[in-house]
DNA sequence: CGATTGGGCTTTTTT
DNA sequence: AGCCCAATCG
């Protein structure tokens, strides 16, 4: 096994075998460091099999950074290692136990816009007025009771007020149609698990029996559920090992409970507790900086980062006149940097607290002419055509999804319009029925005109036929079909307007459903066909974890930050209002906003910028904004000031919105643009490049062909097994190979 | 039935 | 400023 070096906690907290443990590791500490050799070492020293042991993290994109560093410390794959995110996990759980809870394997997963949609008509179905109840905030309520494990009959038995009386009938009849639906939304995942272990002991038993490891990362952002999940695997003096930061808990919005971590030694008495304190990732100033912003919250566990950097650039701090002028200075600055030769773009990252604000710099960034990637923006799988043709790919493994029905039926257009839609799902509801299946004897469904009845039985009898020949069809196969039967590529062209990026998408989803498929690992255990196992990864990755492999000035939220690291890291937006946001206002939610602040200011490793603007754009109008309150915490002797001069005048105002009739100025806008799309679309890999690969490992670039999106790389992999591959740069997820692992 | 148009509404973070 | 929804028209 690869020697790793370890400080003494570290030694210590990789050393555990048996019983839990809670390790309290601060930013930049090297916690990843801790669980990966941990893995190893239980493996390989231990000499326990893979198969025994659960690992949790926090993303999929921890889970896969995480299996990879393991296979390194190895030296080969950790076959039968359960590793993943709770949901995933709880996912494959379900896919086999689902039996045993009254729904089929191939059940479908509800993403929230499925969920939301179904929560409306169900408000609508059970005539609440939709002006009380938004679909939003009672999906939203639903979710928080679920987290929290309150079932609809406890729900209803503490609503205290009418609206929540309503949001209680709604609750209980979202569940039937779930149910009905064949389907689970997001929080099913972690609650169906604790049914099944509760209504059969012998199946939790046999988890029990089979997971006799678990390790927990970012166990300060597990909720209810997933504690009580846990406690039902382990038990009392389980090998529970639990990684995490009482400071860097950052989703108590998504019923993240600071509790778990807070009382991990009460719950588990024989706990073992080790601080990694010493932090080997930031620069003096920046620590001392980020201490004394989090010193203001309390409650804490208790810690203090160390470092035996010393020196180190102080913080800047910026004072801008608004968002735009923030981020035409911060672009400014960043770029002499990088001719200074510095810095490269892809050491840097701007932190944001919303992904509106990724905007002004998204500009800024192209007029510049600098390359740059957003981290999450517009999710993939949230488009339109993405979405139309997943939902058909649903219905088609599972013929009750009644929000695909819903979707599919109506592209292209068959001519059933809102009308007939509520007339079936009258007759569905009462039959007890699914859509799709009761569309199959629309000649029996009351009130619906002759045409609508054929066209609903038509487009029945068409799904049923696809979906025989589904079969063992791989992903991309089947959407090709699928494409082809529906003309929807024509449908694209008739029906919509001038966008061609709409058909990209539908390309750009096939080749990602190909790049899935040359991925994906043989499974082993039944999971299901290549298509519900892809569709079960279509509705578990988000957006975050589609884009890697194009570099530039990393933009994102400060939430999807987590975890990462920068050599110069910019917080923009410092400002009271936006962040702290102004609808943080109770003690709690002000200290998660500090906390969100402190993991910030902890992914800079050199050098930090705290900017914030005089005046803001927010929802169409100019606002006037006050500096952070953080920014008071951030003692003044770490701190070097800077004002923008913003330069407004008549001209650059004009440069900015390049319109109609100034010729000269328009030019001079274009010519910015060509500068960005070249600088955008330059090769980012090299031939001869040494790059790692997450499932083939090492190898060495052979060729490198197209542009943007369409960027193929050809890489001679080390393993002869593996040998010459192409792939698409945009989803093979490329790591150079020396870029420092280690946090 | 469905397309078009105008109005209202919202803007936190993500599995 | 943009997006979704609702009412209206063809």
């Amino acid at each position: 096994m690869i020697a790793v070096p370890l400080n003494d906690a570290q030694r210590e907290a990789v050393a555990h075998v048996e019983g839990p443990m809670l390790v309290l590791a601060g930013a930049g500490s090297g916690k990843t460091r801790v669980l990966t050799v941990r893995l190893a070492r239980l493996i390989e020293t231990q000499r326990v099999d893979p198969r025994r042991i659960l690992a949790v993290t926090f993303t999929n994109k921890a889970a896969a950074e995480m299996r990879t560093r393991v296979a390194q410390l190895l030296g080969r794959q950790p076959d039968g290692l359960w590793i993943g995110t709770f949901h995933a996990v709880c996912a494959r759980l379900l896919r086999r136990e689902a039996p045993h809870l009254g729904f089929s394997r191939t059940f479908t997963i509800y993403d929230e816009a499925d969920t939301e949609s179904l929560v409306r008509r169900v408000i609508d179905d059970l005539g609440l007025p939709p002006r009380l109840y938004s679909a939003r905030g009672v999906r939203h309520e639903i979710s928080r009771a679920k987290n929290t494990l309150t079932d609809s009959e406890a729900y209803a038995a503490a609503a205290a007020d009418p609206y929540r009386a309503g949001v209680a009938r709604v609750y209980a009849a979202t569940i039937q149609a779930l149910r009905r639906a064949n389907a689970m939304d997001f929080d099913d995942l972690l609650l169906h698990p604790l049914a099944l272990f509760a209504a059969h002991p012998e199946r939790l038993a046999d988890y029990r029996s089979r997971f006799q490891f678990l390790l927990v990362d970012e166990y300060q952002d597990t909720n209810r559920a997933q504690y009580v999940f846990l406690h039902a695997l382990a038990g009392e003096a389980g090998n529970l090992f639990v990684v995490g930061d009482d400071d860097q808990s950052i989703y108590g919005w998504r019923g993240a409970d600071l509790r778990n971590i807070l009382e991990f030694q009460r719950d588990f008495r024989t706990a073992r507790l080790v601080r990694l304190e010493e932090n080997y990732r930031s620069s003096r100033p920046i620590l001392d900086a980020a201490n004394s912003v989090i010193a203001a919250n309390t409650g804490r566990l208790g810690k203090t980062l160390r470092t035996r950097r010393e020196g180190g650039e102080r913080l800047t701090v910026v004072r801008a006149a608004d968002e735009r002028d923030e981020a035409e200075w911060l672009v400014r600055e960043f770029v002499g940097r990088v001719e200074r030769g510095e810095q490269a773009f892809d050491d840097i990252a701007v932190l944001v607290r919303t992904n509106a604000q990724t905007r002004a710099f998204e500009e800024e960034l192209r007029r510049s002419g600098v390359p740059y990637r957003v981290v999450g923006a517009v999710g993939f799988y949230e488009r339109r055509e993405v979405k139309d043709l997943v939902a058909y790919l649903r219905l088609l493994v599972n013929p009750d999804d009644d929000e695909a029905f819903v979707r599919a039926v109506s592209v292209p257009r068959r001519g059933i319009g809102e009308t007939s839609l509520v007339a079936l799902d009258d007759c569905a509801k009462q039959r007890g029925w699914s859509l799709a299946r009761t569309a199959g004897a629309a000649g029996r469904v009351p009130g619906l005109r002759p045409q609508v009845r054929e066209s609903l039985e038509r487009f029945a009898a068409e799904l049923a036929a696809q979906a025989r020949d589904l079969g063992a069809l791989q992903p991309a196969e089947a959407l090709r079909a699928l494409v082809e039967r529906l003309g929807y590529e024509r449908y694209l062209l008739e029906e919509d307007d001038t966008r061609p990026e709409r058909l990209e998408n539908v390309n750009e989803l096939i080749t990602a459903a190909a790049a899935w498929s040359e991925e994906a690992g043989a499974v082993d255990d039944e999971q299901g066909s290549p298509v519900e196992r892809f569709l079960v990864q279509a509705a578990l990755t988000t957006s975050a974890e589609v884009a890697s492999g194009e570099c530039g000035v990393t933009l994102m939220t400060l939430h999807a930050a987590k975890g990462l690291e920068f050599p110069v890291v910019a917080i923009a937006g410092l400002e009271e209002g936006l962040f702290p946001l102004a609808r943080a206002d109770t003690a709690d939610d002000l200290e998660e906003e500090r906390r969100l602040c402190y993991v910030g200011m902890t992914r800079a490793k050199n050098k930090l910028f705290l900017s914030f603007g005089a005046a803001r754009r927010r929802g169409g109008s100019l606002l006037r904004a006050a500096p952070s309150r953080f920014l008071d915490d951030v003692p003044q002797s770490l701190v070097e000031e800077r004002v923008t001069r913003p330069s407004w005048s008549v001209a650059r105002e004009a440069l900015r919105r390049p319109a109609r009739g100034a010729a000269p100025l328009a030019l001079v806008a274009d010519q910015g643009d060509a500068a960005a799309e070249t600088s955008d679309l330059a090769p980012r890999y090299r031939v001869g490049e040494r790059v790692r690969h997450r499932r083939f490992g090492a190898g060495t670039i052979r060729d490198v062909a197209g542009r943007g999106r369409d960027l193929k790389v050809a890489v001679e992999f080390d393993d002869e097994t593996v040998g010459l591959k192409q792939l698409l740069a945009l989803y093979a997820g490329l790591e150079r190979e020396e870029g420092e692992q280690w946090a």
